[in-house]
DNA sequence: GACTAAAATT
């Protein structure tokens, strides 16, 4: 009989047996009268038809069924069970699950109510179908209920079926009501695995102590658990206690080192794991290994993996395909995640958001625009990452223009949109769209406070950012740490140090962050000594400086011109911290040993420096001769800055400002024929000042202004108050606008809206109320 | 060896 088979098809080189047939039947749509091949078609019907009865055939549809509605179609999985001359209770129990599966809860029912006879695996189908369902937890149980008999996934169906509900009571009910000579460990998995989901850990010690056996899940989820609680060593030792480990062990603790940057002993486990016998790496260790490697940097390590994977022909799923992706998204080899994307056969949602997103992060937001409008399918997710595009790009028109057409915004929507408006400086845009969020109902999250905050301290205007600390204090976020970080940043950039200190002392574990921040906050409000003192304290409580603290520290030293204990701070990072000092870190040494007039010892330190100088080098030294009139130094500064940054007009500016400052006025002139000669634009300098709530925005603009010495004068009036009042004069801020406006500096043009702006500073400086540096910010940004 | 239950991932 088999041999006639052969005939069929030259394709088959051993013969099969009579479920070929059976499955040729379906697949190719025979039906039954076509089959014309005369003799040989009707001995291979009858043998089917006789073989009907025999396992294999209704295995297979069984399975074919199964496999049907795992993939969501529910049609064909129909169509097969329908076909069926014959159906066991499995055939019908694996139908009302395909249904099940397909949320379709009435059919479920109904194949349930039909079938011939039912065993406890098909009340155990049906109990999951209402599982599934979302609100019929009360119907599974009142099935659950009237069973005569119960095996172990009877008992285990329903716990998840509570457990899914968060009705832990019930649950736990159900659990001790568990008969004990049977209570297999997957009815204690289960619930477990339910309080580990709500971060119960404790609980699920509880159940997992009164456990008699334990298997390898029940192990593998409470090394799980131990490790999302941060608690590795005690994951690390129950993983070493296990007698039988799995894949998904081994993944669970290598995962849990990972995630906790713990990279020595995350890949050192995993190559233990490959050279474990039994144990085959997956789809998903891999995943992990590769998210690993893009969060880390780990771009060695990145692409020997890829290579592995490619070598030895692992089949890519979406989600180890996506993982990759990401990975060279984050190394900025978008062109290698383009490849990876076009090679996967099948993409889901993530795969191009994934994509979408590395182009964005790349600034190729066309690009990214492209696939966004190729993509099959969108969510809250694509739409997004696009607004973030345009807003990152500056197309704020267009990033609104997104968000306008998109179909359902969340909270995350509204503050990309926010955040947008804020880092494009269009302040008055994003307090304007916070207050529409609020209008339409969307909660805001720590993130569009803390985008808010940074709008607040952006534009100095206490008031908003007071508004923005209430908002978060109705919303119980202010002990969140990103929003308090975000506090202590607002008010000292306000020059409210006192509240930024007090929202400081408030929080309850700050981090590194937060430290920097309040150094900073002091630092630049002219609190050098508190600055230093809070660098020792955050020792003290066992927070380890990084580089950025350092840059704090530093310019804390250069405000109040403590040139040797910069020097040992600068020192120390090396030695007492290993810490290599950075681009910056120079340019801050630079910086405070040239305002201090060493210039043989800056120059040295430039020479000492292990990489080229940058420009931010440079332009300290630039500063630091402009101010100590040190045209030699000056000279070397600039012709570095302009080699740097050939489109600059700064270097040309100060250098030919300086000559004529000392009456150089012929190399002056030189220096500024050749900046005209090859067509540098400055960019004018802006300063602002608020007084009374109001800012007073100051451009550098036309030369010949009539009344430009007017206001020279008035601010020279109003900087000597400040100094008599023992205004911080280190501060960069306040220097620079002494600069600008007593015509020290690049900037020795004044504004146009001139005699309003006198009137108004005038009065400002003879009633004091220009305590706008102190409460209202006085700053000075170059656009 | 099919159906029902339990663990790790973008």
């Amino acid at each position: 009989m088999v041999s006639h088979g052969l005939h069929f098809s030259t394709m088959l080189t051993k013969p099969k047996s009579s479920l070929y047939y059976f499955h040729l039947l379906f697949s190719l749509k025979f039906s039954i009268s076509s089959l014309h091949t005369a003799t040989k078609g009707s001995i291979v019907l009858s043998s089917a038809k006789t073989r009907c009865r025999n396992s294999k055939f209704i295995v297979h549809c069984n399975t074919q069924i199964t496999q049907h509605g795992r993939n969501g179609n529910i049609k064909e999985a129909e169509s097969i069970f329908n076909r069926m001359p014959f159906k066991t209770t499995v055939s019908w129990t694996a139908m009302l699950t395909a249904y099940a599966e397909n949320r379709n809860i009435s059919k479920a029912r109904e194949v349930f109510a039909k079938m011939p006879e039912r065993t406890i695996s098909s009340y155990n189908a049906m109990i999951t179908a209402y599982n599934k369902n979302g609100c019929m937890v009360d119907e599974a149980y009142e099935l659950f209920c009237n069973m005569s008999e119960r095996d172990a996934v009877s008992y285990a169906t329903m716990i998840t079926g509570y457990v899914s509900k968060g009705r832990f009571d019930k649950a736990l009910e159900i659990y001790e009501s568990t008969p004990g000579e049977w209570r297999e460990p997957v009815c204690s998995n289960v619930l477990i695995n339910g309080y580990l989901k709500v971060g119960r850990l404790d609980m699920a010690i509880g159940i997992f102590e009164g456990m008699v056996r334990r298997d390898v899940v029940s192990l593998s989820l409470m090394v799980d658990g131990y490790c999302k609680s941060g608690r590795i060593m005690e994951a690390r030792k129950l993983f070493d206690e296990m007698v039988e480990r799995n894949v998904v062990t081994w993944t669970t603790m290598i995962n849990g080192y990972l995630k906790m940057g713990y990279l020595i002993d995350g890949f050192g486990l995993f190559s233990m794991m490959r050279k474990e016998k039994g144990v085959l790496v997956n789809s998903t260790t891999l995943t992990i290994i590769f998210e690993a490697c893009g969060h880390f940097d780990r771009y060695r390590e990145g692409i020997q993996m890829h290579g592995l994977v490619l070598k030895s022909g692992f089949e890519f799923c979406v989600f180890l395909g996506n993982s990759i992706i990401t990975m060279y998204c984050r190394f900025g080899c978008i062109g290698a995640a383009n490849l990876v994307f076009d090679m996967m056969t099948r993409k889901d949602l993530v795969s191009w958001n994934s994509l979408i997103m590395g182009y964005v992060q790349e600034n190729e937001t066309e690009k990214a625009y492209e696939l966004f409008e190729k993509m099959p399918r969108k969510d809250v997710v694509s739409w997004t990452t696009m607004i973030m595009g345009f807003s990152g790009e500056g197309q704020t028109d267009k990033a609104i223009e997104l968000f306008t057409m998109m179909p359902e915004k969340d909270d995350v929507a509204w503050t990309v949109v926010i955040s947008g408006f804020v880092s494009n400086e269009m302040y008055e845009e994003a307090f304007s769209w916070f207050t529409d969020m609020l209008q339409k109902s969307v909660k805001p999250n720590s993130l569009t406070l803390s985008s808010l905050l940074s709008a607040s301290a952006n534009s100095a205007i206490l008031s908003n950012g007071q508004q923005i600390h209430a908002q978060a204090i109705k919303m119980c976020l202010e002990l969140d740490l990103s929003i308090q970080n975000s506090l202590v940043s607002m008010y000292s950039k306000c020059g409210n140090v006192v509240d930024a200190n007090q929202v400081f002392i408030s929080i309850a574990e700050p981090n590194v962050v937060s430290f920097n921040t309040m150094i900073v906050g002091f630092a630049q409000n002219g609190f050098g000594e508190e600055a230093l003192n809070l660098f020792g304290k955050m020792q003290s409580e066992g927070q380890e400086p990084n580089p950025i603290t350092f840059l704090a520290v530093l310019s804390a030293c250069t405000h109040v011109g403590l040139i040797e204990v910069g020097w040992e701070v600068f020192k120390s990072m090396k030695s007492l911290y290993n810490i290599e000092p950075g681009p910056d870190h120079y340019s801050c040494m630079v910086d405070l040993l040239g305002r201090a007039g060493l210039f043989d010892k800056a120059v040295d330190l430039i020479h000492s420096m292990p990489f080229d100088p940058h420009s931010g080098v440079w332009g300290a030294l630039l500063g630091a001769s402009m101010t100590h009139l040190r045209v030699d130094l000056a000279k070397l500064a600039a012709q570095q800055l302009i080699k740097l940054e050939p489109d600059s007009a700064t270097p040309y500016v100060v250098l030919s400002n300086l000559y004529t400052i000392l009456g150089k006025k012929k190399e002056g002139d030189k220096v500024r024929m050749d900046k005209k000669s090859k067509r540098i634009q400055k960019s004018p300098g802006c300063s602002w000042l608020i007084v009374k709530d109001k800012v007073h925005l100051f451009l550098s603009g036309d030369q010949s202004h009539k009344d430009s010495e007017e206001i020279r004068v008035t601010l020279r009036t109003i900087m000597k108050e400040m100094e008599e009042q023992a205004c911080d004069l280190f501060n960069p801020d306040l220097t620079l606008v002494l600069d600008v406006f007593c015509g020290f500096s690049n900037v020795n043009k004044m504004p146009s809206p001139s005699l309003a702006t006198v009137a108004f500073l005038k009065d400002a400086s003879l009633n004091k109320k220009y305590d706008g540096y102190k409460n209202s910010g006085l700053a000075l940004s170059f656009p």
